[in-house]
DNA sequence: GTCTATAGCTTGATAGAC
DNA sequence: GTCTATCAAGCTATAGAC
């Protein structure tokens, strides 16, 4: 920040603009690809101004990181161990879907960072999403145990719920390479909730 | 190649070399990432030396991801028309596990690859890919039409043995970073094999 | 707050000795 | 075939005018 004060509605507003524009780059083009030209470019700014807001490239891609961490995992907080468990996962994964669909570029920053180490959010890895994880994964096993879905390994489940409805944004080049001019967002919610309904169902 | 005659055992050896370096950086790093001065260091030659068997960065990752699209294709062309339907899918999804498995840094230079738009390889996506592909969705519904297995939109049954099977090399850093200490190779394959069971098994 | 100009570094690639 | 030295371009970040 430029100032101590609050920012003002300027500021806000260029803050928002910036970090929007590299979400855009970085996305595309993974942290060392981009650059700040092409983000200030994206933004409308001239490379100076866009560093009068933010101090460097990586304080940039920090910001990016830490608000997108907690709304990412959103879906799987909102797990409810009081719900129904089979429709709770259910529309646990439609929900994530609908992210895949809606904020692409949001699971591409997080795949490039993760696909290379994760050395900016390894940390945030091993403390705030293995807690939240553990947390569901022992609500998961309960209702299992109780026979209200189907066994099956709850750690894997969770992963598979992740890569599948992520693959969608992640890989979309190539989902689409394969799939042509049909929209996949159109088939993809009925095949998912048919793969965890026969998946979970109780025998 | 810094002749036009056939490469000597030396110059074979060490354009292998170059390859198997350039995978690890170029995985760990993606194109932009990597840099030509990481990859002669892994290679422990000099960087001028490592550009006489290899015209320039360019090359090296053109040369690595033409040899690897089709090695990675590969357990779906094994798919067997003539097999039993579920058996065939069930080995196929194996074979793929044992790939991300075994070759971890191919996986995540396809990922880096996609993710970023797959600038470098879309022409091959959408021929040698979309017509296997293709192909092999036809054998698909051909078993689906005969009531062998389940209906299922086939194209999303293949996305999701990708995703399922690559997240295990792709996202390597964060499923470790969940499960801990745990190999998660042991239990994935037992998962991934109920999973395509349940899925599958005509009504 | 925003710009032009530029410092200072990193990187891909080449020259030329051995 | 392999090296040291070096060039030219591209990059992040800053200086300083307005």
């Amino acid at each position: 920040m430029a100032q101590d004060r609050a920012p003002t509605r300027i500021q806000k507003k260029n803050r928002a603009t910036i970090l929007d524009a590299a979400l855009e780059v970085f996305a595309a083009h993974g942290f060392r690809g981009a650059t700040v030209d092409q983000i200030a470019a994206q933004a409308g700014l001239s490379k100076p101004n866009l560093l009068y807001y933010f101090p460097s490239k990586e304080a940039i891609h920090a910001a990016l990181l830490e608000g997108l961490l907690d709304t990412w995992l959103d879906p799987l907080r909102d797990l409810d161990a009081q719900g129904e468990p089979l429709e709770e996962i259910i529309a646990y994964v439609r929900r994530k879907l609908q992210m895949s669909r809606e904020f692409p570029r949001e699971s591409r920053l997080f795949a490039n960072e993760i696909v290379q180490g994760a050395p900016r959010i390894q940390d945030a890895l091993r403390h705030d999403l293995k807690i939240l994880v553990d947390e569901k994964v022992a609500v998961i096993e309960t209702w299992m145990a109780e026979g209200r879905i189907a066994r099956v390994h709850p750690y894997h489940l969770i992963f598979s719920i992740w890569s599948l409805t992520q693959h969608y944004a992640d890989f979309d080049v190539q989902v689409r390479a394969v799939m042509g001019p049909e929209d996949p967002f159109n088939s993809a919610p009925e095949f998912v909730e048919t793969l965890y309904r026969r998946l979970l169902s109780p025998a």
